[in-house]
DNA sequence: TATTGGAATGTTACCGCGATCAGTTGCGCG
DNA sequence: CGCGCAACTGATCGCGGTAACATTCCAATA
């Protein structure tokens, strides 16, 4: 309890208890045969010192450090926090643990923080994206650990991957406004040269568009800001401009949700005269009036099979690498199920 | 770029560059003085090899370790990623970087998630809240290291403490609230025993109340769930059962946007037969058809202030460890402003 | 010319722990 | 009675770096 200021190690605990450093070592990790005496006697040292093992030099004797990195865009989108919670409800079972890091959409960011997290010779990567400059691949193919690289199934590995296509994603919700009768459709959605994903989801949605002959009458861009409140403003922006809209597709949820409760309080009806349909399928949005239409991008499942992989590849376990869920479209209230 | 399976050592990049370790060391971390031409040549190589440090090996043999360990009871509540993104922002100016461990408001997984992170020696800890157990506070005091206890101004911290009186913010509301006239008012908040902060406000909240002589008419808890949806329900559930509630104290800003997208629908008229009124702030929430009556957090000043003290306490700087910040009252639409 | 000092580089000794191997006991069994 | 083995414990070495000190070399100075 009583702490000078450089912290404890192994042998405090062994002067204190009487034993060799090695066998305080082994009590604490539980490994190799030691008599139940010494184990309480060693225990219990440990526990009155306020010993707390470090792990910097644990690993380094052992090389091996039960870390994951886990490297997404970012933690205010909702969707990687629950990620998150499927890859750490799969680690908690096991010995690995999740360590975040975020890039902000910055791919030169993205590599530092990659570079980072390598130095600390982690036993694998998780990865949102299959985009990267090309020295973080490099970095990523050369370190030797397991790799997977979730979200987005569009596109080539490095190793593992995990995700949905969002050009699919984009390409069905396309053909199912089609189907329901719209003709009229604007787009709205966040600047897209950083975020890759938006930019498939809408590369499959109009390439199913123009097959049918139909183009995006609208569109409109945003960044930063409340989601909801620029929902609203594009919206507005975007009926006062192209007022024979029937349908708007927003690139998530939030500001498709900013959109309806505009549309609702100025009365129009949705989906009869104007459509809505969003992307994520956000549990935080049940309790709006009307259930927006939207797309399942599985995340959840995605962090929770991508830590699958981890955890076997880590044991040497082979497992399949490369694995593609189907995103599944609900109609919810804002869009006309045929 | 060719690789083995064993991860490249300063060894390999000395050996590819023709000088000692010592001197690789020097260039890569750019201290002590090397020749242009050798720096040259060390770069090149290191470049050529994909050489990536090994972070861990460096720690032990210098003793530092420039990471801060950030614990939060979750990453789904939208204000602890505000707070990180403050400590973020003020670290990046720095040589440290933060850790997050997520405790699930569960004080056990808290003492658990900590004694993980003190094991990987941090400069600091960063931590949410005043309660913790024992072990836990034992810990933080045994660590040596700068700590932060944030979000919260009620009570004794270990050390340093940046954080906003929930008490205060309770009676504030209160307050508030009785001054605009209602006088029957029911309070819908989180299962309280895990959430110390949202117990603190419900105590402060009380007591403004009881000393007008008024009671809270009605209450209701809930826990899991889209938030937004357990608002709806919940003030529907309390609507039936007092239909006489002039006015509803949310516990967060989320459920009290259900309660007002509920209210609206029903045709009531906020603030007038019913006032509203939340907690946080969150900028999220912009964009509903009213603003809620809420209360700021001061959730990114809290990451700032907090980064801002270890940043000073790691370089031996003092600086104030007691901070307590006044969070300001914002009436929105929903709360009669006398 | 001898001396000095600083820049550039190398050498040595760890950092705190775990893998490995080497004892030391005690006990059952032939 | 001694052998073999299992159960337990300890000593040594090295993981991959860095701090601190030692050395080399050469230009500037007296």
């Amino acid at each position: 309890m009583t702490q000078k200021n450089r912290s404890l190690t192994l042998r405090d605990v062994s002067e204190a208890s009487g034993v060799s450093e090695m066998t305080v070592s082994r009590v604490l990790r539980n490994r190799g045969d030691v008599s139940a005496a010494t184990r309480d006697k060693v225990l219990t040292a440990a526990k009155e010192l306020g010993y707390v093992p470090n792990k910097i030099a644990g690993a380094l004797a052992s090389q091996r450090v039960n870390l994951v990195a886990v490297i997404i865009p970012s933690l205010s989108n909702m969707v990687f926090p629950e990620v998150l919670s499927g890859i750490s409800q799969v680690l908690e079972d096991t010995e690995l643990q999740p360590v975040v890091g975020v890039t902000d959409y910055l791919p030169e960011k993205e590599e530092k923080v990659l570079y980072e997290m390598l130095s600390w010779r982690p036993s694998g990567v998780i990865i949102a994206g299959l985009e990267h400059t090309e020295a973080a691949r490099a970095m990523l193919h050369a370190s030797g650990i397991p790799v997977v690289e979730i979200m987005d199934a569009d596109g080539d590995p490095v190793d593992a991957m995990v995700g949905i296509s969002h050009r699919r994603a984009g390409r069905e919700m396309a053909a199912a406004i089609l189907k329901a009768g719209y003709r009229k459709i604007a787009f709205l959605g966040t600047k897209m040269p950083l975020d890759h994903r938006a930019r498939k989801r809408f590369e499959g949605f109009t390439e199913v568009l123009a097959k049918s002959g139909v183009e995006v009458v609208d569109r409109e861009f945003y960044s930063g800001g409340s989601a909801l409140a620029k929902g609203r403003e594009m919206t507005e922006a975007v009926l006062e401009r192209s007022p024979d809209v029937d349908f708007i597709y927003y690139s998530n949820d939030m500001i498709g949700a900013g959109g309806l409760l505009y549309l609702l309080e100025k009365g129009i009806d949705v989906p009869g005269q104007i459509g809505l349909a969003g992307f994520n399928g956000v549990e935080l949005l049940q309790g709006l009036p009307r259930q927006l239409a939207t797309m399942d991008a599985c995340r959840r499942e995605i962090g929770t099979k991508a830590a699958e992989i981890i955890a076997a590849r880590v044991n040497d376990v082979e497992k399949d690498g490369l694995i593609t869920l189907a995103p599944t479209i609900s109609f919810g209230d804002t869009l006309r199920d045929t």
